[in-house]
DNA sequence: TCTATCACG
DNA sequence: ACGTACGTGATAGAA
């Protein structure tokens, strides 16, 4: 028998049922009952969990295990788990029904007397794990590295992650084989396993490092010294019991599973559907009777033998009827190109029914297109009484834009409502379909494999089945979404944006081409000429751009110390090399300064020419459902990141210039984020200073430094003004003092002090807490909502990250509303007043617009008055504006 | 594909 | 004992 692996190993999941049901239990917010007021929370989590790995994973090998009863480490230690508090009631009352449960699904599960399900999971990964079978341990309790081979792998199921023996010993700093040996020194506090006391996992992997064992550590504690090495000579009676605790058994006597006893069955629909129904599990419910088939209950599926196409006039005249009498409709075309200014209309499909819905073929290769078929169909587009809906609307409506026609009557789109409904997940139609309708759609590539991915030439009959499933699946899954817990969100603000962005996109920004290719070129000489001057100060050849080259030579070769780590060795990051500048490097200088010239030479002066089309303009795009804080995002060009901090970088920006006889108009909000704070909090200081123009920063100073408002120093309003900033991001002391150079006290000083005059910001951040924790998400002004985990997560970094995420969301999420509010009632008025002018781009709190020279100071007048008004605050919203020949020069 | 870095708000 | 601010996207190196 060979030692490898198998090319492709069957799969085995071993799953730890006890913690697994803890997970889920302290993991899912609120609470859940059945249909009996039961405590149901914690099934819900674990049979979520099991079905998403059996879908995702299709395991050939499956079996649940369960801890029962006091195992032999209670004899040998009868604190073993004593400082553990007990099981909660409710979940204590779910825990008979897990064993059941699994067994209806049709996996194998049990628990033994005496037994603890490490040692059952260890016994069977052991026993059953070849090469032919890999075993996967699905728990979150790190006990199980021990067990890692080359046979069995660990699986995290909060990060979706297979661990292997070269990952466990990344994560631990010691192969599998030493991991007893780490426990044993470090002990477990939740399993109270006594450890050496100061001896976390960093030092315990460290002494491991250099001995061979936990003996060996204890045998060299003289060696070691200090109060670590009398700590580990006291722990010295204690070792081998703790090993002991540690160990995980892989010989349990009374199991006798073999692989056959861990295929997965058939489930026990029945029963699973009589015990869904008393849990109120609706989806997974629904998911049974459709495998019972109970005609009554089942959904409706996506059966592809119903489409039709069409394709004479008789048919087309049909549609149109129909399409009109139904008034509201699923629209989707297919083209010749992701890139809407070129692509042309190949066809367009439409669905109005759950069972059906229809194709009709424009401009296939070969014959089977339908005639007069744009002729017909673009007026019922253009119309906006007849409703569409469809996934992505606004790549359908550029297509017909640029080629002169209209999309009109857009009231849902899938891929924006299920962003607002699940921020955090995929919003592509094919894993809406999978994740909504379990239903798995025909992929484009497979389509068209044998076409060389041209559209046109896929036959008209399968070109039928693909594209008409995507309209019918929009108009089934926009059945399925309830948007009413965000309607005013999607109603008022996602859907009436997405035209305006459209238009953004198609119309484009200018670019002076011929300034950028002077900039590159003077960029690269004095490049040049740096690089000479590094390579000699270094005193060799090396990638000045890679950061693993640079940190041997400073850290090794120059023997600079270290300020800060990566995770994979020194950091070479700007703050690093200023401060190692400052202390006398010539080289680390050298180095700042080559990296802005490359970066902005690599990333914007060489990159941007290849995106300038024959017009000279560049086309962005936005996307409405990437932030997770409901901000856009720009790509492909980002044009949300040009530079403008440094005088070098404003060179770029001022190569955006204006169409010939018009001027750039920029309109931003000034600190927007933080009069949302002060909205949300009604600090008195902080909405009075709005109310009365004060200058934010200076006043913040004035009370934190109990001085008189002229009397601020430029120091003092400096480190306000990160203190401010602080807040909205969810500030830590260590930053701060980082971030202004002073010692961390007297940064934990200023926070006291702040909190101090502004009790209200601190009841806002506690506030907010406290409401994502009860709720489970974050929400904006506008009813915008985040999900937000990791709030009673154990590990203090994971729940401080979530505390943060719950204070700045409501922040930056309001203030993302506000802006696309702003840009809806913007469009409104440059169509109705400013025929001429045009809305460019958008960056999260600034808005540019090209307007005829003559229309400058009216536009300037109704885009501050549109923006400033856009909502009621109980601070007023100031919009700053600036007008010139560049963007640059427009602030 | 992942990581480090850095451009913007 | 540990690590350190929110949200993005692009580039280059390394594997």
């Amino acid at each position: 028998m060979s030692e490898s692996p198998a090319a492709n190993p069957a799969r085995m999941l071993l799953i730890d049922g006890s913690n697994q049901a803890f997970r889920a239990f302290f993991a899912i917010q609120g609470d859940m009952r059945g249909t009996d007021g039961s405590p149901t929370k914690a099934l819900f989590g674990f049979s979520s969990m099991l079905d998403r790995l059996m879908k995702s994973y299709r395991p050939t090998y499956v079996a649940v295990l369960f801890d029962r009863g006091q195992s032999f480490r209670n004899a040998l230690y009868p604190d073993y788990k004593g400082q553990r508090p007990d099981m909660p009631e409710d979940l204590r009352s779910q825990w008979p029904d897990f064993i059941p449960f699994c067994e209806e699904l049709g996996m194998t599960a049990l628990a033994i007397d005496g037994w603890e399900a490490d040692d059952l999971i260890g016994t069977l990964a052991t026993r059953l794990a070849g090469p032919e079978v890999e075993a996967w341990i699905v728990s979150s309790d790190k006990d199980f590295a021990q067990l890692v081979g080359p046979h069995i792998k660990l699986f995290d199921v909060g990060k979706d992650q297979v661990l292997g023996a070269a990952e466990v010993e990344e994560k631990w700093g010691v192969p599998p084989a030493k991991i007893i040996d780490l426990l044993a020194l470090m002990g477990d506090s939740s399993d109270n396993i006594p450890g050496v006391v100061g001896v976390g996992p960093k030092k315990a992997a460290k002494y491991l490092q250099t001995y061979a064992s936990v003996h060996d550590v204890i045998a060299a504690a003289d060696q070691i010294g200090g109060k670590t090495g009398l700590a580990i000579a006291a722990h010295a009676p204690m070792v081998d019991l703790s090993y002991q605790l540690a160990t995980i058994h892989v010989d349990c006597p009374d199991l006798s599973l073999t692989l056959a006893d861990l295929k997965p069955r058939e489930p026990n629909w029945v029963a699973l559907e009589a015990r869904l129904k008393r849990y109120n599990f609706k989806r997974m419910l629904a998911w049974v009777q459709e495998q019972l088939g109970d005609a009554a209950t089942v959904r409706a599926g996506v059966d592809r033998s119903r489409y039709r196409c069409v394709q004479d006039a008789a048919a087309l005249a049909g549609l149109v009827a129909d399409l009109r009498r139904a008034g509201r409709f699923a629209y989707d075309c297919e083209t010749t190109s992701l890139d809407e200014r070129v692509a042309e209309l190949v066809g367009m499909s439409f669905c109005w029914d759950p069972d059906f819905a229809v194709y009709v073929p424009i401009s296939h290769e070969g014959e089977g297109n339908c005639p007069g078929a744009l002729h017909a169909l673009l007026p019922l587009l253009a119309d906006p009484t007849l409703h569409k809906i469809g996934q992505n609307l606004k790549y359908d409506y550029k297509v017909l834009r640029a080629r002169g026609h209209d999309l009109q009557g857009i009231v849902g789109d899938t891929m924006l409502a299920d962003y607002l409904l699940n921020v955090d997940r995929k919003h592509g139609l094919d894993e809406l379909a999978l994740r909504l309708l379990d239903h798995r759609m025909i992929s484009y590539k497979d389509l068209t494999a044998d076409v060389d991915g041209q559209f046109r030439r896929v036959p008209v009959d399968k070109a039928t089945e693909y594209a008409a499933e995507d309209a019918h699946v929009a108009w089934l899954i926009d059945r399925e979404l309830d948007l009413a817990p965000v309607e005013r969100v999607y109603r008022d603000i996602e859907l009436p944006l997405v035209p305006i962005l459209g238009r953004m996109e198609l119309w484009g920004i200018r670019v002076d081409g011929a300034q950028l290719a002077d900039l590159s070129v003077e960029l690269g000489a004095r490049m040049d000429s740096m690089n000479h001057q590094i390579l000699a100060e270094a005193g060799e050849e090396f990638n000045i751009n890679s950061t693993q080259q640079l940190a041997a030579i400073l850290f090794e070769k120059r023997g600079l110390t270290p300020v800060k780590k990566t995770k994979t060795g020194f950091s070479t990051a700007a703050d690093v090399l200023e401060k190692l500048a400052a202390d006398g490097d010539r080289l680390c200088a050298l180095i700042l300064e080559y990296r802005e010239l490359h970066k902005l030479k690599s990333t914007y002066v060489d990159a941007l020419p290849q995106h300038i089309d024959e017009n000279g303009r560049i086309h962005t795009s936005f996307h409405q459902a990437v932030a997770a804080t409901g901000r856009l995002s720009s790509n492909d060009p980002n044009l949300q990141n040009i530079p403008i901090r440094s005088a070098e970088g404003r060179r770029i920006r001022a190569c955006f210039v204006p169409e010939p006889g018009h001027r750039f108009l920029s309109a931003d909000y000034s600190q927007v984020e933080l009069r949302v704070l002060a909205h949300f909090c009604k600090e008195g200081p902080l909405v009075e200073a709005f109310q009365t123009g004060q200058d934010i920063h200076r006043r913040t100073a004035a009370e934190i430094f109990g001085v008189a408002l002229p009397l601020v120093s430029a120091d003092q309003r400096r480190a306000a003004k990160t203190i401010n900033f602080g807040i909205i991001y969810g500030m830590s002391a260590f930053r701060l003092s980082n971030e202004l150079g002073i010692p961390g006290r007297v940064a934990k000083q200023y926070i006291e002090d702040y909190f101090a005059r502004y009790p209200q910001v601190q009841a806002f951040v506690d506030g907010a807490v406290a409401s994502a924790k009860d709720k489970g998400y974050a929400e904006t002004l506008f009813g915008r909502r985040r999900p937000v985990s990791g709030l009673d997560a154990r590990n203090p970094n994971e729940r401080g990250a979530a505390e943060r995420i719950a204070v700045n969301t409501p922040v930056q999420g309001t203030a993302a509303d506000l802006i696309k509010l702003a840009m809806i009632r913007v469009d409104r008025r440059l169509s109705a007043e400013f025929p001429d002018a045009r809305l460019l781009l958008q960056v999260h709190d600034e808005l540019v617009f090209e307007v005829p020279e003559g229309r400058l100071e009216a536009l300037r007048a109704a885009v501050v008055e549109e923006m400033e008004g856009v909502a009621e605050l109980i601070v007023p919203l100031k919009v700053d504006t600036g007008d010139g020949a560049t963007w640059d020069a427009a602030h």
